[in-house]
DNA sequence: ATTGAAACCAGCAGGTA
DNA sequence: TACCTGCTGGTTTCAAT
């Protein structure tokens, strides 16, 4: 389903997604449009689910990143899901196993805008925050 | 520093980072070269950290997504800080408030490499985890 | 996977306000 | 400073091989 080619596209991509099919074809001896053709098929297959950014939301006036654990109230679990997509501080979503159910990462502007999303899940669980000192990834897979 | 343009360039480019410029400044009405310098100063000035791809890991073999929240033994920090860079399974690594210390996302074959990641954690700290059950973020923000 | 051709874009120069 | 237009070479896209 997928190869070593692909792989080594996906790498190049995870580095820069911006890359030309050309440019990623020069890398691996391959044509541009046969590159094109794999991405093409790696999109379709919903191997490539997404090309994103990076943010540095410091800088742009989001000074507060955190994750809060919910362990959500009996009955409340379809209503938070439901609501989650309209909450714009939620960056990512995820239900995991554990005390708590629901896994979010946060973008916030201060500790009162961190205050007011709390009183926000408040009606959906408890909630437990963890907040982020610092990204330690430097992570060049 | 940054204005209204720049937010609805940076939420187009979040939803498709490979838009052309012309592709960007048509929904903006600017020029393609307006759209360019614009993009290349949140570049230069960091606001722009990087162009990513997001992969379905699940397609290639990596069946499982873990949280691992560690508590590191004391004295152990650096170590584990200069570790984590070589540590593939560690998609994103934070320094966290709270209990533990370190926020680990991991990506995973199976519970059998859950295993042997834990192992290889074990030296620096006491783990807990948490498996991704699944994603319910949905967020086209 | 490759090539070839038309449409399109990136990058840059030079210009306006 | 922020934007524009026009130009050129490279790129994307698609069809044929």
């Amino acid at each position: 389903m997928i190869d070593d080619i692909d792989v080594s596209i996906l790498k190049q991509l995870q580095k820069d997604a911006r890359l030309s099919f050309a440019e990623v074809g020069r890398t691996i001896k391959l044509s541009a449009s046969a590159v094109r053709e794999r991405i093409l098929k790696m999109e379709d297959t919903g191997v490539i689910k997404k090309y994103g950014i990076e943010i540095d939301h410091s800088k742009v006036g989001y000074d507060l990143e955190a994750f809060i654990l919910v362990k959500v109230f009996h009955g409340k679990l379809k209503l938070l899901l439901s609501t989650i997509p309209s909450i714009s501080e939620i960056e990512k979503a995820y239900r995991i196993t554990g005390n708590q159910n629901i896994h979010l990462k946060v973008i916030l502007k201060n500790q009162l805008h961190l205050q007011q999303l709390i009183d926000k899940l408040m009606p959906f669980g408890d909630t437990h925050t963890l907040l982020i000192l610092s990204d330690v990834s430097s992570n060049d897979s």
